[in-house]
DNA sequence: TTGAAAGCGCTAACAC
DNA sequence: GTGTTAGCGCTTTCAA
């Protein structure tokens, strides 16, 4: 079956408790105890030698079953995204596993793959798994309090730009972000720009179709064209072929995720065009993808790694318990080619 | 300070446990167990009736922390990956996700950033959190059983094509897939085929390097230049420069992973060449960037959802238990454009 | 068909 | 500084 371990000490059959411990080494369970967790009492430096001994040569390894009944704390926190193998959740996921390990927190990782019910579900089968608490990616655009309520269980909703009353939440500016890219389009000569929109579930009005909206606004230019696509790659190919079919063909686009920009790419590359030369591109999310297209991707990155953080922060961290907030990041405008810069 | 719960029943302080259920229902805490488990005894159908419904009514959900000191198992896998961030490791985490839960067993997600240190601690802290077993993606591409057989935890390789005695392996047929691909861009006509190798920990042989190599010498080839960089962008961009400023520049190149050649693409745009005109270009994994590059890589893809899928099967499903197998998938060449290929 | 109770491994009063 | 022990919530044997 399985490789056979070659401890010194055959031990018990099955594993070895803090018991089997405490006595070999001649001391009581409680010393243990107090050996393992440095606390809550001091042990003299002789038996704590005996134990550490004692635990070595019998490879006790605590249970943390146990230690969670007891404590009423798993050490551990669940996290809820749409799709790992989306670049952006991909990355956002490592950032939040390794702050949670900083705390010496394991990560339980969920996909909802978009669906509402799968999300909920994820919520509650976490919450019986006594997590101490949960990250949510929502799919929701507007979580009431009610769809998380229920779980009885922290919730901390991460990539969320609107504010959720009741819950700590953290996003980015989506609106100065978006404002931003757009901005740097017309700072190109620009006049009609388009907007490829993700798709969201629920009515929820997206920050970057505001950013790109007001952008226009600020100077004076019309409205160009929307087309409302998922945030995929897939996603942006289709919403580039309709760009390049219109009758009033843009000079230039935002896409609102680097997912919908390579798709973009592909469609703009197919049809012979050159970018940024015949058509200008910028994107949001700052994936690494991005930063390899052809041409690379001016977009406006996000701050994923700080953001997990701060979300990790305030269900577990120095934040835990404070009243609910609504953080928000500011967005990075990267400025590379598609956008016609040299 | 969270939101506050709403249920029907305010219930006692705390948590409501099983034995609240119980108290409320008129029966004896057995009954309730025998109710949520659906054994193993019978309940008759009215005694059933009042337990759901007081479940119902006091928002009961079973502690599985309790459940898992009690079993001795807490449904849950760990997985060690090298990094989330990288396509093809949260494609298979994302895999693994799914198929642990169809199983009703949650994922604890652990990067090990390829770092061997990293990866046995991890290892050893999954162990020690009762996961019920282990898959790794191992940075060693020789993992000794000595290497985890402390951590007494059942393990399986997974994305491990070599042979590892005592365990349980999934992989795939990484020398095959190479001949192919390589053979399929000396059908193009080219005679001076470069390596793109990632570089390993370890001084294990890669069979990529053993495919390419057997590819040329079937078709009498002499070895092309080799370069030997990370399994990444950056890696890829590097090895692409320097294979241009080669004396003897090669007319293809064969990638071991579709980010190395998403960094070679890079290189070869910047350098003005027209891939495959000037340059063609094969790869090894078959991620969805590799589908949306320009122009789209010719690349051999690893079945990332199969091999997940064996892997969890070997660990908690019907394969658990059994000795130790090497399960070697097959890898399909995927032709696009950057071979040559119309 | 139902109930009583032991005990999973651990923590932390509390007693010495 | 060390030991004793109750009890965390659950499952399940055994008895009724």
């Amino acid at each position: 079956m399985y490789p056979m371990t070659t401890s010194a000490v055959p031990g018990p059959r099955g594993p070895v408790t803090r018991k089997d411990v405490a006595r070999f080494a001649g001391v009581s369970t409680a010393v243990v105890s107090y050996v393992v967790n440095g606390g809550p009492k001091r042990v003299a430096p002789a038996t704590e030698a005996k134990v550490q001994d004692a635990i070595r040569r019998l490879g006790y390894r605590p249970n943390a079953a146990a230690r969670a009944l007891k404590l009423g704390s798993s050490e551990t926190i669940g996290l809820v995204i749409p799709d790992n193998s989306n670049p952006f959740f991909s990355l956002l996921a490592h950032a939040v596993e390794e702050a949670a390990a900083d705390l010496g927190y394991a990560l339980v990782l969920t996909n909802s793959d978009g669906n509402v019910a799968k999300e909920r579900r994820n919520v509650r089968n976490l919450a019986a798994r006594q997590v101490d608490g949960v990250i949510v990616s929502s799919v929701l655009m507007e979580p009431g309090a009610a769809d998380f309520e229920s779980a009885e269980v922290p919730v901390v909703l991460l990539n969320h730009s609107a504010e959720a009353p009741g819950f700590n939440s953290v996003g980015v500016d989506l609106v100065a972000g978006a404002r931003a890219a757009v901005e740097h389009l017309i700072g190109h000569g620009h006049t009609r720009i388009a907007l490829a929109m993700g798709t969201n579930t629920g009515n929820y009005y997206d920050g970057r179709e505001e950013g790109w909206l007001q952008a226009l606004a600020g100077a004076g230019l019309p409205e160009g064209p929307i087309v409302r696509t998922p945030f995929t790659r897939e996603g942006g190919y289709a919403a580039g072929k309709r760009l390049l079919a219109a009758a009033e063909r843009p000079t230039a686009i935002f896409a609102t995720s680097d997912l919908q920009a390579v798709g973009i790419l592909r469609a703009l590359h197919e049809a012979g065009l050159s970018v940024p030369k015949d058509m200008a591109l910028a994107s949001f999310d700052g994936s690494a993808e991005a930063e390899y297209s052809w041409p690379p991707l001016t977009t406006v990155k996000q701050p994923a790694k700080a953001m997990a953080e701060a979300a990790v922060n305030a269900l577990i961290g120095t934040g835990r318990g404070n009243t609910p907030e609504h953080l928000i990041f500011p967005a990075d405008l990267q400025v590379r080619q598609s956008c016609g810069c040299p």
